[in-house]
DNA sequence: CCGGATCCGAATCGATACTG
DNA sequence: CAGTATCGATTCGGATCCGG
């Protein structure tokens, strides 16, 4: 159908037309933390419509971006294909970009399990790294994020029910974080660790609080770097 | 006004909800190169409906992504703030991404003096890069590319007239090449200058031979990062 | 020419309902 | 679970027009 071309032979121009139109980084995005099924990508991004989201499934499936994966058992997942993943490093840097003008929340905002999860990959600094493992909790989003040897990876914990046999990362964390949204000051260093806890921004529930301040090291966004030239 | 929101508290989502409409990027784009005036941009952007323009430009003020500056003469131009600036990252990456892909020109595209510096910008690899001169040919876009300690500047060269007494930058180039579009496939390694200049993708019409090969290792996108864990 | 504003038909998006 | 179908609300695109 030749999608509403832009008229330019380049790179962006290229880009944009596969996957600039709304939703789709969305989409992308989430599909980053993992293969999800339909109601799940439904689920992790509430105010898309259906038929928005079945039809970007189909556009990015023309492009090479998505492929679809029926699952032996029954049901199907999407997942990226290695030419979506290639777009890591694009969303990293929108993300990070994005992150440092983000106010705060509107009272309807919420926060999902998927943009969490890629929020920590967007902050996490493998140099200030030491290895650890943290609980995070915001809002009603559990995360446990494992950093081993300068890798960071980071599973998604079921909220409500007690882990009664499910697949918990083996082991007690260092430290079990329970945030608001205000933890987004602490990450791009606009109160120190200090300031986040007397202001209530966030509390640690168990480990000791010396584990805050390697939490604060390791997951940084700095607030814009000084351009060369200005 | 309250743009459209997606309902998420997350950078991605920020960022796509200030820079994610249509033709925002591209104006983007042209704007790293440097500030433009109203008909800069339409003229760059040739396919771009003014209303939509002006609109773009609207948004991305209030945004903080753009400014209006009065020329002293008169006449205005729009330029990035530092904000806008910190974008070039994302941008880049974005290039890089769809460069590979990009399949052959649509008959009725066409190449941009902005679109060509940017995607130098891209392909550029500082490491490989010796000092040199290149100019540079595609349609009727002329680019003098300099590489000096490792950095690169581009200036664009107006075409049609012969340097009266125009900025044209001192010194002759070490080359002069005359390319198509096909110049992508050397860029991406799927050809090598000798292939190019067999195939007629480009011509040296100027300088020798050899510095076709420092060119193409100069600039440089690699056809796909391979996956870690596929 | 520069820097837009206005108008209008066409395409897209969003919300809800419905289906195999 | 995995989508279609429908339909009103927006947005986009193309053309024209206007004040300096």
């Amino acid at each position: 159908m030749a999608a509403r071309s832009y008229g330019q032979y380049c790179g962006v121009t290229t880009a944009v037309e596969l996957i600039g139109e709304r939703w789709a980084l969305l989409i992308i995005r989430d599909l980053l933390v993992g293969p999800r099924r339909y109601t799940d990508l439904k689920q992790g991004l509430p105010r898309i419509p259906t038929n928005i989201l079945s039809t970007r499934l189909k556009e990015l499936q023309q492009g090479g971006v998505v492929r679809r994966v029926p699952l032996h058992n029954c049901g199907l997942v999407y997942e990226l294909t290695p030419y979506g993943r290639a777009l890591e490093p694009v969303i990293l840097e929108l993300g990070r970009w994005g992150f440092q003008t983000m106010g705060d929340p509107s009272p309807d905002d919420v926060v999902t399990a998927d943009s969490l999860t890629m929020a920590l990959r967007t902050a996490f600094q493998t140099d200030a790294a030491a290895d650890a493992e943290y609980e995070l909790h915001v809002g009603d989003v559990a995360l446990r994020a494992s950093v081993r040897g300068g890798i960071l990876s980071v599973a998604q914990l079921a909220p409500p029910a007690p882990p009664v046999g499910g697949r918990v990362p083996a082991g007690e964390p260092d430290a079990v974080i329970v945030a608001g949204p205000g933890i987004r000051r602490l990450i791009v260093g606009e109160i120190t660790p200090a300031e986040a806890i007397e202001q209530d921004v966030l509390a640690v529930v168990r480990g000791e609080l010396a584990h805050l301040e390697s939490f604060a090291a390791t997951f940084h966004i700095a607030p814009l770097a000084a351009p060369l030239t200005v």
